[in-house]
DNA sequence: TTTTTATGTAACCAAAAAGTTACATAATTT
DNA sequence: AAATTATGTAACTTTTTGGTTACATAAAAA
């Protein structure tokens, strides 16, 4: 079971629940209430996103409140900033900069 | 046939993949080589890569050269960034004014 | 105390993912 | 011309994913 951060970002509805509980935080029910599939599906999405620590549930009576653990993406961010080289103008510029130096050197 | 950028590098031998060609060209051998599945199993990847945009093939003679387009994970960052608010300093503490800001208005 | 509500989970299913081996083909080398 | 090389792809397998329905249970409300 591979179970990182990646793989939980990459079905839509996941990312779609953690947009939901970005400003808010909701019981597993008032969730499904915004989707069209099961509450079992949600109830098993809500798990991986918590078994990958993207949220944080507060057991409540019987009710279970969700919260996105969204600083847990910073490991996604931090991935894709090595790359941002490539779209970054600034950085662009610089990477351009530091070939040409390189190249003069030789 | 989800094909998008989030369920492509939700792989790690693509994510894999995507690094050995972040700053050299290789042909779809050379970089089966670097791992220890199959070169079909490469090829794969290799196809989902280009699918998503993620990667360019360049046809010469028999050889196939791949090229990384890191440009495209822009995509992911857009989408990351809006919740950088969540572990970004400077934004956590912007973020927190406009909180209380909000609330004394009330 | 009975009923309703919030939730977990088991059992199941279909489709997708990730890999394999075997074979085909076209370009290069020898 | 024959052999080698780079690659695609078909056929197959196993595991994972994402969903379903049905049932169990504990808390809250009536």
């Amino acid at each position: 079971m591979r179970r990182d951060v990646f793989q939980a970002i990459a079905d839509s509805t996941r990312r779609e629940i953690l947009h939901l509980l970005a400003h808010q935080q909701l019981n597993l029910n008032a969730v499904a209430a915004n989707f069209n599939i099961s509450r079992p599906a949600i109830s098993k999405h809500i798990k991986i996103l918590s078994e990958c620590g993207l949220l944080m549930i507060q057991q409540q009576g019987r009710e279970r409140f969700c919260q996105a653990n969204l600083g847990k993406l910073k490991e996604v961010q931090d991935w894709v900033a090595q790359y941002s080289v490539f779209w970054d103008n600034k950085l662009l510029a610089l990477n351009n900069f530091l070939v040409k130096e390189k190249k003069k050197r030789k």
